[in-house]
DNA sequence: CTAAAGTCTCTAGTCGCTATAGGATCAAGG
DNA sequence: CCTTGATCCTATAGCGACTAGAGACTTTAG
C-alpha cells in the first residue's frame, strides 16, 4: 500500500492533483490508515499511470473519464475508445494549422521592424492594424 | 461616441470582455453617459481593436499590458516591443513543437489499434503503458 | 520519545473570460 | 408624455485543471 507522497513520486503526479482527482471522480476514492491517510493499491497506482498519460497527450479529463468507464468493461467494443482518440487527434491538428499561421504571421511582424523607436515600430503598427495581416486570425 | 454594445459589434470582442479588460486595467475607463453608460471614444476604439489582433495572435494579457504602454510612449525605443514578440514567436515554435509529437503518437496509437473489443484495444494498452511510447512527452 | 516529514481538510487563487440576477437607462413609436 | 423593448449597469459565481496556503493531525526514523 502506498502513501499518497510515494504514489506521487512513483507516477510523477503532483500530491494535490492526486487529490483533484478523487474529488472529480476520476480517481477512485482510496482505503484510508487508522489514522485518515489514503492508502493507494497497485491496480489504483495503474490507474493514475494511465491518467497521467492520457493527460500529456493533452486529453482533456472528460475524455479520460470515458476511457476510464471504457477500460472497466473489457468485453465493450472499442471503437468508443478508437472514437476518443480520433477525435483528439483531428483537435490536435487543428491546434498546430492555428499556430503555424500564428507562427507565419509573427515571423512577418518581427521580421518587419526595422525602426528605432516605438513611433515607428513594426511590431506596434502590425498590431494596430489588422488589415496588415495575410490572412484572417 | 460608440456605447459598449456597438463597440462590440464594431471590434468582435464581447460586452462582457470589455468590461473585463477595463476592470483589469487594459482598458482606460471610459466616460459615462448621464445615466452611467460607458461611451466610448475612436481612440479608445482603436485601443481595443489593438488589444483583440495581440489577443487573437495569442499573445497574454501581461504581454498586452506592455505592448499597450509601449505605445503609448512613440519615443521610446522599440526594442522591448520587439522582444515581447520575439518571445512569444519562440513559445509558439515550442507548442508546435510539442503539439507535433503528440500528434505522431497519437497517430500512431490510433493506426495501432484493430481489436474489436476493448479487452485488446490498443488505444486502450498504448495509455496504460508508457513504455510504449515512441519519446518522451 | 521526540522531532521532522508527511498528510489531512478547507479555502482561495490562477487565466481569460462567460453567465447569471436584478435592476437602471436609452431610443423609438404612439 | 408614456410605454415598450433593447441595451446597459453592478456584483457575483462558474469554467478547466490545477496550485498554494493555513492550521491541525499522523507517521516514521533515530
Amino acid at each position: 500500500m502506498l502513501s499518497i507522497g510515494q504514489l506521487a513520486r512513483r507516477t510523477g503526479v503532483k500530491v494535490p492533483t492526486i487529490r483533484y482527482y478523487e474529488q472529480t471522480g476520476l480517481l477512485d476514492p482510496p482505503d484510508r490508515s487508522a489514522g485518515n491517510q489514503r492508502r493507494y493499491s497497485a491496480a489504483q497506482a495503474e490507474r493514475l499511470a494511465f491518467i497521467r498519460h492520457a493527460r500529456t497527450l493533452g486529453l482533456s479529463i472528460e475524455a479520460i473519464r470515458e476511457l476510464v468507464q471504457l477500460s472497466g468493461h473489457p468485453d465493450r467494443p472499442c471503437a468508443d475508445a478508437d472514437r476518443i482518440a480520433r477525435d483528439h487527434l483531428q483537435a490536435v491538428r487543428q491546434r498546430i494549422a492555428r499556430l503555424r499561421r500564428l507562427e507565419a504571421e509573427l515571423e512577418r511582424i518581427v521580421a518587419g521592424c526595422a525602426a528605432d523607436t516605438v513611433r515607428h515600430c513594426y511590431v506596434i503598427q502590425a498590431l494596430s492594424d489588422h488589415s496588415l495581416c495575410i490572412d484572417e486570425h
